[in-house]
DNA sequence: CTTCCACAATCAAAATTCTCATCTATCGAT
DNA sequence: ATCGATAGATGAGAATTTTGATTGTGGAAG
């Protein structure tokens, strides 16, 4: 999954490329307008974030120029925040998103997805795996040796979290965080029916994996030794 | 409400400024530690908003010398990219949050209400109104003229869109990200089913605001004329 | 070794959200 | 005027999430 950056200012750049590497996406970036457009022309990307104010070459001339070439691949354009009139003129012109500075990094991954997803490009939401268990994350269902039963979204979320925490505790507070929301009033009970019912779910598959307590600390996936 | 915003670089500091006062709090805006410092030790303020980097004083020294005094305000630490190990030294000396630039804004307002929360604040939702009715956000129900009825979360949420649109037509896909993110797949006969538990329950009341259907455009709130 | 207490687990029930099937309304084309 | 197509409405039921009550458990304090 290649994603092509188009940005002039250096420090943004920089860290749009981390934020996107760190979720797995291969990233180029450039700096200026002409070299952007003969980079997305290539045809290799598989999304192309263009920024719309750019020395050589606007941003919206590059969506131009790609989408008269008749190419498909989804553009996220970043404007400034004095710049909202462009976004019309941008999705217009065959945008399929724009997001407008600041934006979170959780924003922008979530419009990536967004895009590919319109475009009818296959998310790759990669296996999740831990000991016996195989997460399947887009349809929530966990499989352990063929025996599969399907989790409801609140239990996939819950195990995707602990499967990629690894052998490191998860706090009660940290799954509130990325379950409920940071500021959410979600109790801690909350958590407990969920690490229960996932527990059922394990135990029905026969997984020689465990969801571990630690009193007062949290929780972590450990795998019998026999 | 009363916000105090310590931000050196005036230009996140006006952004910051602009989003506050949307909102309806009262905002004031200085650009160095010390002033900082002073303002905060007014006592006036029901949040602070403080810069970690600042020209001197630093946030962090402010926080510490506000603690100090024995004040208990809500303060809420922004932090850029690179500062994240002053996270921890910031929540030691007692901050309530902090935000890591860049942050959009909707962020910032769900922790400053959180923040507020923790400190047992008052969240002062205003009563919103429309026609005969008066909607109470923060415990769902919906009031005509004392006969009340409870909403459910999405369906406050709907009708909270609705009334905060006035006269304008809101359309489905506007209702789907503000109810379910921006990139849900919700579908639209989703919208069409809340629409109606609420139409339900406005005629339960007796009410004489209507929602009325725009085909293929939208939904808008009127009010019978008799 | 007990007692006590905070933390945790579990179950059942309630509340909310979502899905599906079916029905109705509107509008343009014939 | 009728037909067909598209958009919207609604009821019932299923699935999911949340709440509350109750029971269990480990460890600190005496």
């Amino acid at each position: 999954m290649r994603i092509l950056i188009v940005e002039d200012e250096e420090h943004l750049a920089e860290a749009l490329s981390q934020i996107l590497k760190k979720n797995r996406y291969s990233v180029d970036v450039v700096h200026d307008g002409e070299d952007g457009l003969d980079y997305a022309l290539s045809g290799i990307y598989d999304l192309l974030l263009l920024d719309i104010m750019l020395p050589g070459m606007d941003g919206i001339s590059i969506l131009k120029t790609v989408r008269g070439k008749g190419m498909d691949v989804p553009v996220i354009l970043l404007t400034a925040k004095g710049e909202i009139p462009d976004k019309i003129a941008g999705l217009d012109h065959g945008a399929d998103d724009y997001v407008a500075k600041p934006f979170s990094s959780d924003e922008l991954l979530a419009r990536i997805r967004a895009a590919m997803r319109r475009k009818g490009e296959v998310v790759p939401e990669d296996a999740l795996k831990f000991g016996d268990l195989e997460l399947n994350a887009s349809n929530p269902k966990l499989t352990v040796r063929g025996k599969e039963i399907k989790l409801n979204p609140k239990e996939s979320e819950l195990l995707e979290l602990l499967i990629l925490r690894k052998q490191a505790v998860t706090s009660k507070e940290q799954i509130i965080e990325k379950l409920w929301g940071f500021d959410s009033e979600a109790e801690h009970n909350n958590v407990e029916v969920y690490i229960s019912f996932l527990r059922k779910k394990l135990k029905f598959l026969a997984s020689d994996t465990r969801i571990t307590t630690i009193r007062s600390v949290g929780y972590v996936l450990e795998e019998d030794r026999e």
